[in-house]
DNA sequence: GACTTTTGATTTCGAGTCGATACATTACGG
DNA sequence: CCGTAATGTATCGACTCGAAATCAAAAGTC
């Protein structure tokens, strides 16, 4: 039975693919005066729901520590990309900001051209590289710093009101819109019930 | 008719997917004193054949600099985990080859957690994501300062001989021994006949 | 309520590393 | 020989990590 050996071979060619590929976008960000970095950061900003625009979340969710996160930030800043304020509420807190420039700054991201290769596959392809790959990320994610994140729309506290018109968010019961609900938020839940819609293959 | 539209949400979905796992990936390898760079680097070193067992193959690999790869050797050198010394034929270059101790460390390589996780998945799932990550790659690389690599047995160079027991290299003239030809080279050239063969029922 | 302690978020700091550039050494071609 | 190309190394400024320090809020304590 050459079942296990196939397997063992698609795995380590799986495993080195990925590797080249992180390599590959490692060397295509250093554009524009950026390094990939603070490319991701600045990604994170223009995606993160107002609860997770701090140092600490952009820390998590990188993966990295808080003084780097810190660091990269103050790097964005000086070049006018970013803005930092004190939080209102919590004084202890920073929020972050996306400045125009800065957003004018995501309509050239190098990480663009992988996703316009993605949009060239066939389209079931893709979805096998969706799917796969969220598989595989999920499963290391216990041994790395990283945490989980999604958006609000496939959250678990995501709380429906009226006729699906309003929702809000179950945790600070603050309401949110259709576009705040497509933002990345720390406190992201994975539900159940996403999972079963998604494809026929949850149960354990 | 959401099709462009599902396609385009499943294609950034798989970009920031990507990105993660580059992330996370990079956060695994901060461990036994190496650092992502070392832990490439040490990598290559092993799969690669004696062609390419040079720092400036290695910058071509990993996609970075000449004086950084040399920096990595170093601190790989300095840890014992590589020996480097002259090449004979040519004494501008250095070759570069790992230690017992080097060998003895690819064993608890953090990236094997990522080649369990896909080993781990259904069989067709793997080898989708397999075909995937090989063509958006592909469609990449022209964009990044990255080499092609492979390894012997699937290069156009490779020339059999004999009853399929002896083949060499097309390019040096030299043989390889079966091991050879499972390891990385810089010369690699696409195989057309490999592509069309696909799927792996090369040797039925 | 005012003071101390604890908790949490962010920044600062030192050692090590990275990418870019400049430099040294060796091979190769006329 | 001399000039050019190829290979590695050294240097510099910017960056990253991890730990320790700073600062603000919250929780105890009197």
């Amino acid at each position: 039975m050459p079942d296990a050996h196939t397997e063992t071979r698609t795995a380590s060619e799986v495993a080195e693919l990925l590797d080249r590929l992180r390599r590959a976008s490692h060397a295509l960000q250093f554009v524009h005066g950026l390094n990939p970095a603070q490319w991701e950061a600045l990604r994170f900003l223009g995606r993160a729901n107002r609860y997770s625009r701090s140092p600490s979340t952009l820390a998590e969710y990188l993966g990295t520590t808080k003084g780097t996160a810190s660091q990269t930030l103050r790097a964005l800043e000086t070049k006018g990309y970013v803005e930092r304020c004190r939080d209102c509420a919590d004084r202890r807190g920073v929020s972050v900001e996306l400045t125009a420039k800065g957003r004018e700054l995501l309509l050239v991201d190098p990480m663009l051209g992988i996703e316009r290769a993605v949009e060239a596959l066939p389209r079931e392809c893709g979805e096998h590289l969706a799917k796969g790959l969220a598989v595989v990320l999920g499963k290391i994610r216990g041994s790395c710093r990283q945490g989980a994140f999604g958006v609000c729309e496939r959250c678990r506290h995501l709380v429906a009101e009226g006729v699906g018109q309003t929702t809000l968010c179950g945790l600070t019961g603050e309401p949110l819109s259709k576009e705040d609900a497509k933002l990345l938020c720390v406190n992201f839940g994975e539900c159940a019930e996403a999972r079963a819609t998604g494809s026929p293959a949850a149960a354990s």
